[in-house]
RNA sequence: GGGGACGUAGUUCAGCCUGGUUAGAACGCCGGCCUGUCGAGCCGGAGGCCGCGGGUUCAAAUCCCGUCGUCCCCGCCA
């Protein structure tokens, strides 16, 4: 039917007689000569009609009608070349023109500059998806999982697939639960992750296995969290952390170099938890600034003020910051609970600032604005990564750096309390203690968890997990569920783990956020084919939706109170 | 669950603060002119339940209350 795809006419064919089929992208008509751009994924070639005929069949056909073009391929005259479009040196004269399909004129044309609502996008995403950016981060989200693949297959990996319909986890994210029909009152839970399985799959001997997964968890949603996921999920035998880590460094290494021909420095920086709790104040810190707090409870520590704090920290940035802008980020952080956000601006030799005269030029080496906080718990921490993040998204406007910064946080802490006080697993029960500190003090407890960051982003997190299923159970135990819980929660695990389990060690990888990153888009809606909306309502389709009462019925169901649904009119 | 922003023509916005002619603009759409356009150009035209519901008022796009939707943030996301 077609010679080749509209985006890939180049002077390759000059002369010859081709076939291209695609969208009617866009029109000008001059009198009696008619050009047109066809469209179709690979990009976009101008058609040029003289014949009368022809002029007439399209003269009326709205944009985005499917059409088949028969014409000759010619160069064009060096005065109309036109060095913006790809296939900008030639054109096709047509000779016969079949049209497929007429359009409807479109809500939106898909290229449009103009930012449209994201209402309007989603309702009609297959429109959306037609705009060249988000073809492009298509394409390359296919790249980068072919690449993952190849290289893990590479290495020994085999992919292996693990089910969605699962059990329900009371602990962690919300579950999705599906009804079972067969079993009345009884229901499947959506997988959050594939955690117990890829366990299990090592027990079985598959020492090396990956899988691009679907999560699904019934929490809020952000730019960056859909109630649906992919994740690439790998678990590996009879290795330690340092194996794992140049195994998903060699995955990056080859994204990068296969993608965009650019070497990157391995091993990734490394930093303990608490190392970057301390100089960022974030377990995700944007490494592409790499600006550091510093420890000025020596320097300041003795003002009246701060006299009753037991930390003192301060952070330089080179860059000079209007009044305004640090209004605003002290109201943000005011908000959060900060008493007041001390500063000192450097200008010349000249210093300026709530602070100026407890610091002298030694303390501000070049022109910028220097920062203090104080406070004495964990809110300080959670201050200083708001301060931070802050003024690095104002330093982003003026200078954006479209590097990439990887980053391995280690030796998170094995638990946390949960704001009841109860003491919960920071990563998950499966995870194993750095040492034996966790029976003495189990808050200050370290475990063998990491994560990777990537200019902030939290993107694979993983762990050492514990394959003797005695101390699975102590930890379990520990944790507060009693024997019988723990049998019917965790059961099959520890089933599994005392039939010869290996040492083993898993990572997960957040594959759309990595494609979000990689693609540049600001929301990971943009790399997801058919996303939901942040109250996780599918816009194109309808969802979630009501259904028949013949169903609920054979489910044994019974809806208690409803929410108005939104009518869908179109 | 809480906070903030937004909702006006097919699309993106202005108007709203300070209520008062016929609610404007750009792009798109329709018609006309035009043989080298490519964000085509020029001339003309159509197009609106101002998200929805209530209230205040002689009078509401504008003020108030509620509601629905979209986005962002906090909580939440082992």
């Amino acid at each position: 039917m077609r010679t080749d795809a509209c985006g890939n006419i180049t002077k390759v064919y000059k002369g010859q007689k081709i076939n291209v089929c695609g969208w009617l992208k866009r029109k000008r008509e001059i009198g009696k000569i008619s050009f047109f751009v066809l469209e179709d994924r690979e990009g976009e070639v101008q058609v040029v009609v003289e014949d009368e005929g022809l002029l007439k069949k399209i003269r009326n056909l709205p944009l985005y009608s499917t059409l088949k073009v028969e014409g000759v391929v010619r160069e064009r005259p060096e005065k109309d070349k036109n060095p913006k479009m790809e296939t900008g040196e030639i054109e096709i004269i047509a000779q016969n023109i079949e049209i497929f399909s007429v359009s409807k004129h479109l809500p939106f044309l898909p290229d449009e500059e103009k930012e449209i609502f994201e209402e309007t996008k989603l309702t009609y995403r297959f429109l959306d998806l037609r705009n060249k950016k988000r073809k492009e981060t298509f394409k390359l989200r296919s790249t980068v999982k072919y690449i993952m693949t190849k290289t893990l297959i590479e290495m020994g990996f085999i992919e292996i697939e693990t089910p969605y319909l699962s059990k329900s986890t009371p602990e962690g994210a919300r579950d999705f639960l599906v009804p079972s029909r067969l079993h009345k009152g009884k229901f499947y839970a959506l997988t959050q992750s594939p955690q117990m399985y890829k366990q299990i799959l090592m027990v079985s001997q598959f020492d090396r296995y990956f899988q691009f997964a679907r999560c699904f968890r019934d929490e809020d949603f952000r730019k960056d969290r859909q109630p649906e996921f992919t994740q690439l999920d790998i678990e590996m035998s009879f290795i330690n952390e340092e194996d794992i880590f140049s195994c998903v460094e060699r995955i990056f290494v080859n994204i990068f170099k296969q993608i965009f021909n650019k070497e990157i420095k391995t091993p990734f920086k490394r930093m303990t938890y608490d190392e970057v709790m301390e100089f960022y104040g974030s377990d995700k810190p944007d490494l592409r600034y790499d600006y550091k707090f510093e420890d000025y409870k020596d320097i300041l520590g003795q003002l009246e003020i701060f006299k009753n704090y037991k930390k003192v920290k301060s952070i330089f940035f080179p860059y000079k910051f209007s009044r305004k802008i640090i209004e605003n980020i002290e109201k943000e952080l005011k908000n959060q609970g900060l008493p007041g956000l001390g500063f000192v601006i450097r200008e010349g030799s000249e210093l300026r600032g709530p602070f100026k005269k407890f610091l002298s030029l030694k303390h501000m080496p070049e022109e910028g604005t220097r920062f203090i906080i104080a406070g004495s718990d964990e809110k300080l921490s959670e201050w200083c990564a708001i301060l931070r993040g802050s003024v690095i998204s104002e330093i982003e406007k003026i200078n954006k750096k479209d590097d990439f910064e990887f980053l391995w946080v280690t030796d998170f802490p094995l638990f946390e309390k949960d704001e009841e006080g109860n003491i919960v697993s920071s990563h998950h029960p499966f995870t194993s203690p750095k040492d034996d500190e966790w029976r003495k003090n189990p808050l200050e407890a370290k475990s063998r968890a990491y994560d990777l960051v990537l200019n902030g982003f939290e993107i694979g997190s993983g762990s050492i997990r514990i394959s003797d299923p005695e101390i699975q159970r102590e930890i379990l135990e520990f944790l507060g569920y009693n024997e019988a819980e723990i049998e019917k929660r965790f059961g099959f695990l520890l089933k599994a783990l005392s039939y010869g389990a290996p040492p083993h060690v898993g990572i997960a990888l957040g594959f759309d956020r990595i494609v979000m990153i990689l693609s540049g888009e600001k929301s990971i809606r943009d790399v997801i084919a058919f996303p939901k909306t942040a109250q996780g309502i599918g816009l194109l389709e309808g969802c979630p939706s009501e259904v028949d009462e013949e169903q609920l019925n054979e489910l044994g169901i019974k809806i208690k109170e409803k929410k108005n649904v939104r009518e869908k009119t179109d």
